[in-house]
DNA sequence: TTGCTAAGCTGAACACTGTTTATTATTCTT
DNA sequence: AAGAATAATAAACAGTGTTCAGCTTAGCAA
């Protein structure tokens, strides 16, 4: 077959992205290959060369979309009439669930590191932005004394820890003795960082 | 070649994890392979299917010299005369520093996850109790009026948050302005969970 | 309507990967 | 010295990402 022309090239990169993510969620990082992804939308893998640069491109259009499906479950989470430590907690919380419910896709975002010299593009930062700008307005309320400088670092260590706890805590590492849940880390880690938070710097 | 006798399966076994230990140092995770690693030790891959079940297995040896190289370096920060609080901060420091130096080992010991079925070994387990307690008696001098499970759960808390921080901080997912280094995160981390461990609980 | 050019797509190839197994070469035992 | 047991290999298999010559067809020109 040749030049049939039933999709365009943004319509082929679409269902490529999604028939990723739904292998992804199905069977998980190792069962995903060119070859099945060109299968799941009938198209062969060379096919998939015309339309991503390689392999590594389709992933990180996968996890842009991870990024943008984040962003919107935790936007969801803020409400102006709850007091800015809840909804910090509440932003944890989606974002255990969202790696929880998400898993594969989820941990891909991180396992997944671009080739040697290249660089994530500007586009994708500006996305990781968004989500961050998401925690740091919470954190100006909860202390409104400190520079922007501080919001920024408090909002990365926030951020990070919350992501440290998810990522150990769904794995199998830390052989948790199935006692402990990670919602009861989250929650401990985010009260506690915000009641030093609130009470200043240094 | 047969029966060549030159070394003892315990041998084959320990070149091979030094041999895939220097691969990984030079080339990364994408480098390492069983014919690579048999080549490196004078050997064929079926050999190391003689000594080791499947990769997984070599994997998880590399793992668990990388889980004993950890312990060293973290415990030799240890020091009575030292504040509590500083021996966590110079332990989580001491987690950065390894983590940066042996970036792909360090990752691979969070990447890797067992085939599905196959559970972590007990002995694994057993080492990762080890370096966790590195952490739990420091925490204990800086409040000692809580119960045994509160020092658990805050030592899997502050690990999983440094362990965050830490894969955040060096990959390139974060886009730190360049400003920020992961040492300052880390120390702010520390420091303002302390601050609110040492005032009590809940 | 026909012919031609250009684009879409494929299938095969290449160099890899982990893993299994028949076969060979060597050592040990009798 | 003959035979059994074992160490190691080479080759095979099914898969991977990636490239590219060539085929098929759409759209345009004559």
């Amino acid at each position: 077959m040749a030049r049939r022309s039933d999709h365009s090239r943004e319509e082929i990169q679409a269902m490529a992205i999604q028939a990723a993510i739904a292998i992804l969620s199905k069977e998980g990082l190792s069962g995903l290959s060119t070859r099945k992804v060109a299968a799941a939308i009938g198209y062969t893998a060379g096919t998939l060369y015309l339309v991503f640069k390689n392999l590594d491109e389709l992933i990180l259009h996968v996890n842009a979309a991870a990024l943008d499906e984040l962003h919107e479950v935790m936007q969801a989470q803020l409400a102006p009439d709850i007091s800015p430590q809840m909804q910090l907690l509440a932003l944890a919380n989606a974002y255990l669930r969202f790696a929880r419910e998400h898993f594969a896709r989820w941990s891909l975002m991180f396992t997944h590191r671009m080739p040697e010299g290249r660089e994530l593009p500007q586009w994708f930062h500006g996305k990781v932005r968004m989500l961050f700008a998401l925690v740091a307005r919470p954190l100006q309320q909860v202390n409104p004394n400190l520079s922007q400088a501080h919001y920024q670092q408090a909002t990365y260590v926030l951020w990070s820890s919350v992501h440290g706890v998810c990522e150990l805590g769904l794995s199998d590492k830390l052989a948790l003795g199935g006692e402990i849940q990670a919602e009861e880390l989250i929650s401990a880690l985010v009260k506690n960082y915000l009641k030093g938070f609130a009470q200043g710097w240094e």
